[in-house]
DNA sequence: AGCACGCCGACT
DNA sequence: GTCGGCGTGCTC
């Protein structure tokens, strides 16, 4: 087959290779692209994979490859290798490691299963191109018939069709309503199950015809035939792989798309502010809900007119339309975004308040477990008595959780029936009049119909992010306006943000334009691009010290190119489980061009010892 | 990543 | 003397 007597092999490792191995005798007209091979790889046993054939070495003695893993057909097909070239230059890891990142666990590293042995024509390229849309529907069964009706179209044609979900809930959710494809349905569930994964990769690479569902990982399944995919609640900040390689999944979809020639659909009530500006940019079509429903009336509530302590969490004006509500005996819903009762507890006498050991944060009071715990990690502990630093029996707890809120609630209405829902609630409890939730309530959105929302602090969410703050704000209203039926009431002090009146209006083009003008005069993502350089570890002296040399390293090579050094920054939770944590951020136009020089300013620093660097593109 | 090599401090 | 900490460098 090949003439080739040495095969360039990469790893699953943060080193960049490619590595040349000797393809012996009975290897030759077996190997090809895209294989796993196992070698000897730094006196270890590994796992490769083939990414080049040559005839000559500029290395004297190489080690010879020891076994094919998977004859017959490469695991990683040609589409497969080039998302790897782009995945590795896009979110800076070894091509290795973009390779492995595309297999099911079942093929990496230590695992010897053997592919069936497949034909290799893989569909050649048509170079059609791929046609994208977003869909904002509001509502649920307007929303899935419109998907339903794309599936069918795409079935019938035997092509297949792949469907994320950001996670498991929303996973859950679409299984019900795919319930009439069983039998083609193919899903990749969480807890994963290596072989049956596997089965379910292998058919879903040679018969076309199926639908694939999964979460983020599932991105990467080679199918065949590939006519559409459908991307839901594409904002969802779960597509985003946390651990290195940091890659996100709406910008794989998109690079999916363009090798498949296939149909994108992006289902979102409230679109990435990225992806808008491509529809835009692109001329996709953008699909507002056909079926507006009963209107929803936007109430606000002007904050600084009720300045009073007693009446500030939750106004008169409020009060008065839950009283009407219950009359009725209508539902309600009270969102407020702080768990547990209070968000500190301090001394009164010296000052002296209650911190994570583990992280720089006040412990929250949590009433229903009696318990001191922390927001972040794990950690629990008793509620001291008497204050730990002088001694003093004035501990007090300020600030206002779900928890205070409830006895709030309890005091003002005092004939309704309340109940509470937050991450660790396992249902949302239908019966009760007035239900006070946090953000996990989000999750069950299709699920739940109130007659009142109510938002009670919408400032303290306005100001908990950074540059994507109005954006997750405009989101989380839009959600919750899905859950509403008569009238969502937001608190406020900023009565006149822009946003507050689209989502009153349903008017998704002008927050869209507004947000994206702000973006453009603050040099923000889309139009610029950041790098964030992270550094962690338990000695914040050696972070400090590294940062600093870092970030004079990084100016030193952009010096008088258009190239913007911030200096490093603590991270919004400056220490997490003991681990202190700083950022470098850089600006510039196009990110992707400095990754070489970055990499190599990072090597070449001196690295203090303990410290851990990442870096992505924001 | 993971492992060998090599260089300095405290111990049977 | 040597055991073992961990910084450094390499993997075809």
């Amino acid at each position: 087959m090949t003439s080739a007597k040495i095969a360039k092999i990469v790893f699953g490792l943060p080193v960049e290779g490619p590595f040349d191995y000797s393809i012996g005798e009975q290897f030759k007209d077996k190997i090809a692209l895209g294989q796993r091979v196992k070698v000897m790889f730094n006196r270890r046993m590994a796992i490769g994979y083939v990414v080049g054939l040559d005839n000559k070495s500029d290395f004297p003695n190489l080690n010879p490859i020891l076994e094919i893993l998977d004859e017959g057909s490469p695991a990683l097909d040609l589409a497969a290798r080039d998302l790897a070239k782009k995945i590795s230059e896009q979110f800076g890891c070894s091509l290795g490691e973009a390779m492995e990142i595309q297999l099911p666990p079942a093929l990496r590293k230590k695992s010897f299963y053997d592919l069936p042995v497949i034909s290799p024509a893989l569909n050649p390229t048509r170079f059609r191109v791929s046609t994208r849309s977003i869909l904002c529907e509001t509502d649920r069964s307007t929303c899935w018939s419109i998907l339903k009706e794309k599936i069918k179209i795409n079935i019938d044609q035997k092509k297949s069709v792949l469907i994320l979900a950001p996670d498991t809930y929303v996973l859950q959710n679409a299984l019900k309503e795919l319930k009439e494809f069983k039998s083609i349905l193919l899903v990749f569930k969480k807890p994963v199950t290596a072989k049956k994964d596997l089965n379910g990769w292998v058919t879903a690479r040679t018969e076309p015809g199926h639908i694939i569902l999964g979460t983020r990982s599932t991105v990467f399944t080679p199918v065949k035939d590939l006519g559409l995919i459908i991307m839901l609640d594409e904002e969802n900040t779960s597509y985003k792989e946390e651990q290195p390689p940091h890659y996100h999944t709406r910008q794989v979809v998109l690079w999916q798309s363009d090798s498949h020639g296939c149909e994108v659909t992006f289902v979102s009530i409230a679109p990435s502010v990225e992806l808008w500006y491509l529809a835009h940019k692109d001329q996709w079509t953008i699909d507002f809900p056909r079926n507006a429903g009963h209107p929803v009336q936007m109430k606000l509530v002007d904050q600084s007119n009720y300045k009073r302590r007693y009446d500030n969490l939750i106004s008169y004006p409020l009060q008065n339309e839950i009283n009407a509500v219950l009359k009725n005996n209508g539902k309600i819903l009270l969102f407020m975004n702080r768990r547990g009762f209070a968000l500190a507890t301090r001394c009164n006498h010296c000052g002296f308040t209650l911190k994570c050991p583990r992280c720089a944060v006040n412990l929250t009071y949590m009433y229903s477990q009696k318990k001191m715990s922390c927001r972040f990690c794990s950690h629990k502990e008793e509620i001291p008595k008497i204050c730990p630093s002088c001694g003093s029996d004035y501990m007090r707890s300020t600030g206002t959780g779900v928890e205070k809120l409830q006895s709030t609630i309890a005091m003002l209405f005092p004939t309704a029936k309340i109940g509470y829902f937050d991450k660790e609630s396992e249902s949302y409890p239908t019966d009760k009049d007035i239900v006070i939730a946090t953000q996990a309530v989000l999750r069950w959105k299709d699920q739940i119909k109130a007659d009142l929302t109510a938002v009670l602090d919408l400032d303290a969410e306005l100001n908990r992010f950074d540059h994507t703050s109005s954006h997750k704000v405009f989101s989380l209203l839009m959600n919750l306006r899905q859950m509403t039926k008569e009238a969502l009431c937001v608190q406020t002090h900023m009565p006149g943000n822009y946003l507050i009146a689209c989502v009153g209006k349903m008017d998704w083009g002008t927050f869209y334009q507004q947000e994206l003008l702000q973006r453009k005069e603050l040099n923000f993502p889309p139009y610029k691009d950041f790098v964030s350089i992270g550094l962690r570890g338990l000695n914040e002296d050696h972070i400090l010290k590294q940062s600093a040399a870092v970030c004079e390293g990084l100016k030193r090579a952009f010096e008088g190119k258009d190239v913007e050094v911030f200096e490093p920054q603590p991270d919004l939770v400056p220490k997490l489980r003991d681990q202190y944590r700083y950022t470098i951020m850089l600006r510039t136009e196009n990110a992707v061009a400095l990754l070489h020089d970055i990499k190599n300013v990072l090597r070449s620093v001196k690295h203090s010892r303990g410290v851990t660097m990442s870096w992505e593109i924001i």
